[in-house]
DNA sequence: GGAATAATAAACAGAT
DNA sequence: GATCTGTTTATTATTC
């Protein structure tokens, strides 16, 4: 104890310009002496996705601003005219109650800013609130339905246009743009749907179906304005089937004729936001790509079942298969006050979730900027990728997830998400370890930020140096050139102390993986794959508690636990995917463990799989193979090892080789 | 609580 | 003798 906090004390203490010269002034005897600087916090990468809408057409607030003053306008112009008919009784336009309020002319002629509901409310009778507003809402509603039925003329004439042009283009264009199209109409609806909470959380709208689904009705969309009303109406549609009650999952709930005749999908388990039809009625299903495609990726699916558990908030029952959860989410959650009033608070937990991100995020880039990171790159996590072809992965980016959590995931580098977030300490790392992914993409990926950071890299010594090794031509390195592998990769090893010089030869002589080759020129050393293979503990067999735990620790305002849920969704992308069965690898059939495997760093581009970049297995395979021909090469021609334990690695043909990286049999169940 | 693993510190010896 | 390299032991922390 009193070593750690006094080694700690030593490490968090600044160092100054100790970094290289105190490494090659070190003492041995002294084990490793001298401070150096702590390991820097470190920013994390920032999620691309946390911006704003950006769409170029009015938003939602605006149009409500707009919509609020317009009504205020017909306000005032209710109390004009009601002003102007107490001086003209002959005048009996307004149809409101005979017995006209005394409305000061000079709060009437109050420009429609100056006049809150308030004071509405103070100045007009109930009678006349409810007129008003009654009016207020057929304009509105009428306003609405214009400026969405122009939205949706324009998309579709614009869909038009591009499949008559596309005739020409080959399908996969068309279907590109149709997709983009259909997203485009797909955001439309939404930002209705917004919109329309927005307006009854305002009270604006009274929610009356026969008011609100009259003039909207005709709106094509999947999670229509016409479906909030009914939804918040609390009831079902009278009179349903039980069997067609199926089609009400999710917010599909509108039992309309719109969307019924839509119902081209199976009848099961249809998503909630794939089914639309155009304003010429014809209807389009759009394949879940956005909300869904994270939750449904198979047929028997749904995204509020998984697990075996409901996942409908709060509730967590065990339903045994689908139709079961059908059955619970038709009974359980359906159409009534409980269940909107969950969807309305999960709508703004969304929300608030949202701009909890942009928030952070800016306070990331902050950090960022503060740590030695260049400011003027806005996306300094993502640059490594690009730097060199070779570390490159196909996309180039590092993709946000797309899972529930997903959106919380920020672009980070490993250093921080587990290292220094995450084990919350620069002096164990063993946990970091384990939740990162292999060193080799993790090093490929933040190659520069771990350059420039002065970021502990998540990984043990062992790795490390095996990665160092592994990267040369000849699969060898000296001590020295292991020291250099180590300063000039990252910068923590350049600036902080040459304890981890003393922990390097303290794990070439430790670990029977590391094998010492004397040379002409002197000793090197070497990686015997088989003996690191069987160093690793059958550790991270999928754990899905650990990742439950860690994700359950997600709420709201925890960031910390945000990042454990982003942590633990990167480095388990595809537990659970079925793209993880991607037959065209055997590999891809098996579970491979945290920082190994894929040794070189050269991720190739995966066959097409969509796939994030970290930790597909396909890419590990590829690389695997892809380097460990020199490795055999080098091997073969190498002399064996005069000292240390025989080199096993050298028997067997490289197939075997290849296929024993690819298959550790401790490794993960 | 124990085993396994890793990080850290330190002592020591041999080679340069 | 100083430094580098390599080995070994001990302690502590973490995870399973």
């Amino acid at each position: 104890m009193m070593v750690e906090s006094a080694s700690e004390t030593i490490r968090s203490a600044p160092s100054g310009q100790n970094g290289v010269g105190s490494i090659s002034g070190q003492a041995d005897g002294g084990g490793g002496g001298a401070g150096a600087a702590g390991a820097g916090g470190g920013g994390a990468g920032r999620d691309p996705a946390a911006g704003a809408d950006s769409n170029g057409e009015m938003s939602p607030a605006e149009l409500l601003h707009f919509q609020q003053q317009q009504a205020l306008q017909v306000a005032r112009q209710l109390l004009l005219q009601q002003a102007s008919g107490l001086s003209s009784p002959g005048n009996n336009d307004s149809k409101q109650s005979a017995s006209a309020v005394q409305v000061p002319v000079s709060v009437a002629m109050m420009s429609p800013q100056m006049l809150t509901p308030q004071q509405m409310q103070q100045i007009l009778s109930p009678p006349q609130l409810q007129a008003l507003l009654q009016q207020q809402q057929a304009l509105m509603l009428q306003q609405l339905q214009e400026y969405y039925k122009k939205q949706q003329e324009q998309l579709h004439l614009q869909l038009l246009t591009q499949q008559q042009a596309g005739k020409q283009q080959p399908k996969e264009a068309l279907g590109n743009k149709q997709l983009a199209f259909q997203q485009q109409l797909l955001q439309m609806q939404q930002l209705q749907q917004q919109h329309l909470l927005n307006l009854q959380r305002q009270g604006l709208v009274s929610l009356q179906p026969s008011q609100a689904s009259g003039p909207l009705q005709t709106l094509p969309q999947a999670v229509c304005p016409t479906d909030l009303p009914q939804l918040w109406k609390g009831e079902g549609a009278p009179g349903q089937p039980a069997e067609d009650s199926v089609k009400q999952e999710g917010l599909d709930l509108t039992g309309s004729a719109t969307t019924a005749t839509s119902f081209a999908a199976p009848p099961k388990v249809s998503p909630p936001l794939s089914h639309h039809t155009l304003p010429n009625g014809q209807p389009t299903v759009l394949t879940p790509r956005r909300d869904s495609s994270s939750h449904e990726e198979t047929p028997g699916s749904h995204p509020l079942y998984g697990h075996g558990e409901c996942k409908w908030p709060g509730c967590e029952t065990l339903c045994e298969d689908l139709g079961q959860f059908i059955k619970h989410l038709n009974t359980e959650h359906a159409l009534d006050d409980r269940s909107t009033a969950q969807c309305r608070v999960q709508m703004q937990v969304v929300q608030q979730l949202e701009i909890q991100l942009a928030k952070e995020s800016e306070r990331l880039q902050a950090m960022m900027a503060h740590l030695h990171m260049r400011p003027s790159e806005p996306k300094p996590f993502s640059q490594p990728v690009t730097v060199s072809a070779a570390d490159s992965f196909p996309d180039g980016l590092v993709h946000p997830p797309t899972s529930a959590a997903a959106p919380v995931t920020p672009l980070r580098p490993p250093g921080l998400s587990s290292a220094s977030l995450h084990s919350g300490g620069p002096a164990r790392r063993r946990s970091s370890d384990k939740f990162c992914s292999p060193i080799s993409s993790e090093l490929a990926q933040n190659h520069e930020f771990y350059k420039n950071a002065d970021v502990r890299p998540p990984f043990t010594y062992a790795s490390l140096i095996r990665q160092a090794i592994l990267e040369t031509p000849d699969r060898q390195l000296t001590l020295n050139e292991i020291y250099n592998w180590f300063t000039r990769m990252f910068a923590y090893f350049r600036r902080n102390t040459a304890t981890w010089k003393n922990a390097v030869r303290h794990n070439l002589s430790l670990h029977k993986c590391f094998v010492r080759v004397e040379n002409v020129k002197g000793a090197v050393w070497t990686v015997d794959e088989r003996e690191y293979q069987k160093r690793r503990p059958p550790k991270m067999t999928g754990s899905p508690t650990l990742v439950k735990n860690m994700i359950s620790g997600l709420s709201y305002g925890a960031l910390n636990a945000s990042y454990q849920a982003a942590l633990a969704e990167s480095s388990f992308p595809l537990l659970n995917s079925p793209g993880m069965l991607n037959p065209g690898s055997a590999s891809s059939l098996l579970p491979l463990s945290h920082d190994e495997v894929g040794a070189p760093v050269e991720p190739l581009p995966s066959n097409g799989s969509s796939s994030p970049p970290r930790l597909s297995p396909s890419q590990y395979s590829h690389q695997v193979q892809v380097k460990e021909e020199p490795a055999e090469a080098e091997e073969d021609r190498r002399p064996g090892p005069p000292l240390g334990p025989p080199n096993p690695s050298t028997a067997g043909p490289p197939e075997d080789r290849d296929l024993e990286e690819e298959l550790p049999g401790e490794e993960l169940s």
